[in-house]
DNA sequence: ATTAATCTAATTGTAATACAAATAGAATTA
DNA sequence: TAATTCTATTTGTATTACAATTAGATTAAT
């Protein structure tokens, strides 16, 4: 795409690669409903000759596509939009501040403490029940080995407030936390417990409030635990 | 890079594309400290030979590691990672959910509920400050112009925390928020002011239950607005 | 000496082409 | 009908060439 008089203007105005203006084109089929999550996308060689660009300015678009976790691309197959909200982007961005605990260990109580009001809100018998089951399998649990559970009941909050932009955040940061809780001493299962069932009551009360403090009290204690 | 016998495990295990691999391979150079935010990287060519890697490939990495935020790229200067943590992510995946108002919403309301029991306690004078300022700002404010000060009080809120994480999540939000509110037919000045007013008290108190909780009836009326 | 204008070479931006690798689906065979 | 082989499509990688931009050097003007 050689520059010539015609282009003066515009390119004035948007001073962007190709590749960023192709990236945008593509998503703008997302959100102007042209096409659907899930849908397949035009082969790389239609995409050009539809765009008027070369392959490689189309491959370095659709890679940022796929890094941004919006498309996915498949050998010999195609490419598609993907299905849901991607923590791709997320995780990425966590991983470069893997080293600043407090930061991470902040994000995901702040996160947390919202979510859980909007969880009461919103509360199912189906979900109290999940939330009660990984409860159970904390109390049967031998030696130290519920780190399972616990990861499970926070998600399955999570998960009850149905909410795609919540859920892609959240996810990433309970996987960084994971990591982080891995370094904890010495753990305290009934102390956890006694939090767990706390909030599981405040939520089958469906009480933002005292879901929010019981969340609190709980994410407080977790962050005294990890930050020495 | 073409493919030997040698190769028969390792690309068995790895499944990864090259540009895919690249992308990781400067990311960690960042994690682990070998460069840091705002360092310059080497020219492409250099990283090419390096890396051992085509130009396309080495370009299609770097775009997605600009469309993720990671680097800037100028041409004749070359191409440095950001001082910061980008929202250049959050805000491509806002977009793609931007129909979704109310998951938008409650992502805010979510993430801003957690913030302000963080603020409270990391609450100081100078941002008391810069709170109040917002205030008397409005209260002066003629017609319903009062906007751009509306969120800057939610913004210092943000920033007082000082945490890259949520800064990055909660900026993008609040402007898709922005986007949201404008299309609010009445819009309740008075009733606005004495709900950041409630906040700042709450704040000044460095109370974070009574901060969460003067933030969540300013935010569940709010939603009540945004909502229908 | 200072500023302004010009030049130039380094770096990123775009294109064209060729071939490799993977594999969905068709064709073939058992 | 099921298993196998083939094939052609699509993405993956490499090479080469040139265009566009502009930081910094150079030169010219004041």
């Amino acid at each position: 795409m050689k520059k010539d008089a015609l282009d003066l203007i515009s390119s004035q105005v948007v001073r962007k690669t190709l590749a960023q203006q192709v990236e945008e084109q593509i998503i703008d089929l997302l959100i102007s409903n042209k096409l659907k999550p899930g849908d397949k996308l035009p082969p790389e060689m239609e995409l050009m000759e539809l765009l008027g660009v070369s392959r490689p300015v189309m491959r370095e678009a659709m890679t940022s596509l796929e890094s941004l976790g919006i498309v996915k691309r498949k050998t010999r197959d195609g490419t598609y939009f993907t299905e849901s909200i991607s923590n791709k982007p997320f995780s990425t961005m966590l991983s470069l501040v893997s080293d600043n605990i407090e930061a991470i260990v902040e994000a995901r109580t702040s996160l947390e403490l919202g979510l859980v009001t909007y969880a009461a809100e919103k509360m199912t018998d189906e979900t109290l029940e999940a939330l009660n089951d990984t409860i159970i399998k904390m109390e049967n649990s031998v030696d130290n080995e519920y780190g399972e559970h616990d990861l499970m009941f926070h998600r399955i909050i999570a998960l009850s407030v149905n909410n795609p932009v919540l859920q892609g955040m959240i996810d990433s940061l309970l996987l960084s936390h994971v990591k982080i809780n891995a370094q904890i001493k010495y753990r305290e299962k009934e102390k956890t417990i006694r939090h767990h069932k706390a909030i599981y009551e405040a939520l089958k009360k469906k009480d933002p409030q005292a879901a929010f403090q019981a969340m609190y009290n709980h994410l407080k204690f977790v962050e005294g635990k990890v930050l020495e």
